[in-house]
DNA sequence: GCCGTTTTCGGCCCGACTGTTTTCAGTCG
């Protein structure tokens, strides 16, 4: 069992101990459990089986370790089997729809004896569920077009869809007379690669324009719900969001708390009760009820004797201690990005001119490019033959000399680790090459130890300098191949192998977990956009943030330093 | 069930909104 599905037993046991009606704290825990598991950047099954103490997992302690243990010795839990003869399992299920909880569920079962959705559409579509106890007509109908929407609904969205929807929705509401200010927040302005809703928070004194600018869109397909401090809609394309509208002395403790993480507040609000203030989105409020109010986050932050903590570190992952201390990261920027070291031409898969990508890549302010067709055995990707690639080279030569030396243009390749582990190239056209990138895209649903012997055999081979999205995960649709990182992760330390992040976001991978990992063993991060088509030079504000979300600094980020840094490192590379 | 820079016991966030009610329960974030 890896971490996910470790991670995923223990939702299933919150969500059947919740409709069974447990004390709501036991079922916090083993939802904390499984939110720590899935972020959890090691293998627990590796840790457990080198004797490791799995409650140094957080949010694990001594019960949910024994489980664990149970899990990974037999692949069953006793507890759990016990637990879905009480609690058909099918019940977690109906939890899934919109405005249906526990309570309900438990209701439905109780007394119309419903375990599946189907069975629940039924009784609604028979008027049957409109006459128990707390239920009505309008209930019944929220429930049918629930279960409508689940169907409608693709899970999360991803970040690269979100975050240009986002951008609309601030606009529109910017443009709203009387707005102060406004801006996302949740698990977008973390940046997250995946995200639930659009959150926006609104700084002005009439909320009654905003709602109304808000709600009457025309691509909005449904209202939630409309009030005078929040709305929420669904857009036609399934997706949601929600607007709340702070006064704007207010608007400082509305944005940190509506920004989140939870387990990141609730780190915060722990720290102020020490300090005897009650931390809410309204205000900082004394024990005497006096309120302190904030109208910015950092406002809120130094009330604390915090620093002000980016967006992206607040995960509960450490960042509340180190602002405390006073000790956060000077974190990276996209400003501080001078090189762009993965992209495509038309000699391979990309849309442009290699001519065009260098244009480009000076326009943005780049200093070094390297252009990285794909190779040979991606047949797909046209990838190029050691013949090609000697004539490419004729042509980033004649490139070069048109730009001059404002801008080191590197000639690389994105080099297939075929299905069967070798590579596409040998030693001697590697070492020819000014840069190589390693990667997986075929085959890459090979059983764990084969797919990861694969990206050994790459990270061992001297000439390889970077390698491209790890998992070549695609969000959402794919997973992504199932690495042992923390054997990639040593061997990319023991090898200095640098680890790319994928700036697509669709990729987004290396992960940020691993990610911060990686800084933590020493290991080389380089952010490239991956670019086919000249607009994707603009995905590298996503890389940023991923790897701002792993905590990496200048320092940490190759596509910062100057081209005789780069140079310098690849000369010593073979 | 987990956790601890005052605690190994006693906390663990809480308010908005909806739909049911006749002052509140359920859900959500």
């Amino acid at each position: 069992m890896n971490n996910k599905q470790l991670a995923d037993t223990f939702s299933l046991i919150a969500d059947l101990m919740q409709i069974k009606g447990e004390v709501i704290y036991k079922i916090l825990a083993y939802r904390k459990a499984a939110d720590s598991l899935v972020a959890y950047p090691r293998s627990v099954k590796d840790l457990y089986e080198e004797g490791s103490k799995l409650t140094d997992i957080p949010g694990v302690g001594k019960a949910i370790g024994d489980k664990i243990a149970e899990l990974l010795d037999t692949g069953k839990l006793e507890f759990l089997e016990k637990l879905q003869k009480e609690v058909p399992t099918s019940l977690a299920d109906m939890l899934e729809i919109p405005d249906l909880g526990p309570k309900k569920v438990k209701l439905f079962w109780d007394e119309l004896n419903i375990t599946s959705i189907e069975q629940l559409k039924k009784a609604a579509e028979e008027g049957k569920l409109r006459d128990l106890a707390g239920m009505g007509p309008k209930s019944e109908a929220k429930i049918l077009d629930g279960i409508e929407s689940l169907s409608r609904r693709t899970g999360r969205t991803p970040l690269g869809v979100a975050w240009p929807a986002a951008q609309v929705q601030l606009e529109l509401i910017r443009a709203v007379k009387g707005v102060k200010a406004a801006e996302v927040a949740g698990s977008l302005r973390r940046m997250k690669d995946t995200v639930g809703d659009i959150d926006i928070l609104v700084s002005a004194v009439d909320s009654a324009p905003v709602m109304k600018a808000f709600v009457e869109q025309p691509t909005v397909a449904r209202v939630l719900g409309e009030g005078e401090i929040k709305s929420s809609v669904e857009f036609q394309d399934g997706s949601r969001a929600q607007i709340w509208v702070h006064p704007p002395e207010r608007f400082g403790t509305a944005l940190q708390y509506a920004t989140g993480s939870k387990d990141h507040n609730v780190r915060i609000r722990e720290l102020a009760l020490k300090k005897g203030l009650s931390l809410s989105d309204q205000a900082l409020t004394k024990e005497d009820g006096t309120e302190i109010l904030a109208s910015t986050e950092e406002e809120v932050y130094k009330k604390l004797d915090l620093e002000w903590v980016a967006p992206e570190m607040r995960e509960d992952r450490g960042e509340v201690q180190a602002a405390k201390d006073k000790k956060l990261p000077k974190l990276l920027t996209t400003k501080d990005i001078r090189a762009e070291l993965h992209t495509h031409s038309t000699w391979s898969d990309g849309k442009v001119s290699i001519q065009q990508m260098a244009e480009e890549a000076l326009k943005r302010g780049y200093k070094t490019l390297a252009i990285t067709d794909h190779s040979v055995s991606l047949g797909i990707g046209n990838g190029l033959s050691v013949e090609r690639l000697h004539e490419q080279r004729q042509e980033i030569d004649k490139v070069r000399k048109k730009v001059g030396d404002t801008l080191l243009i590197l000639h690389g390749t994105e080099m297939e680790i075929r299905a069967d582990g070798n590579l596409d190239f040998d030693n001697e056209t590697l070492a020819w090459l000014d840069i190589v990138i390693a990667s997986l895209h075929v085959s890459i649903r090979q059983p764990r130890e084969q797919v990861t012997e694969r990206m050994l055999n790459a990270l061992q081979n001297p000439h390889v300098d970077i390698i491209a999205h790890p998992t070549n995960r695609l969000i959402p649709d794919r997973e992504g191949a199932d690495l042992d990182m923390d054997a990639i992760l040593q061997a990319a330390a023991e090898t200095d192998t640098a680890l790319e992040i994928n700036a697509n976001p669709r990729r987004l991978d290396l992960e940020d977990i691993y990610a911060r990992r990686a800084i933590e063993l020493g290991i080389k991060l380089v952010i490239n956009t991956d670019a086919h088509r000249l607009k994707h030079l603009d995905f590298l504000h996503y890389g940023v943030a991923t790897a701002r979300r792993a905590w990496a600094e200048k320092k940490h980020v190759i596509n910062t330093w100057t081209p005789k840094q780069i140079e310098k490192w690849l000369k010593g590379r073979g």
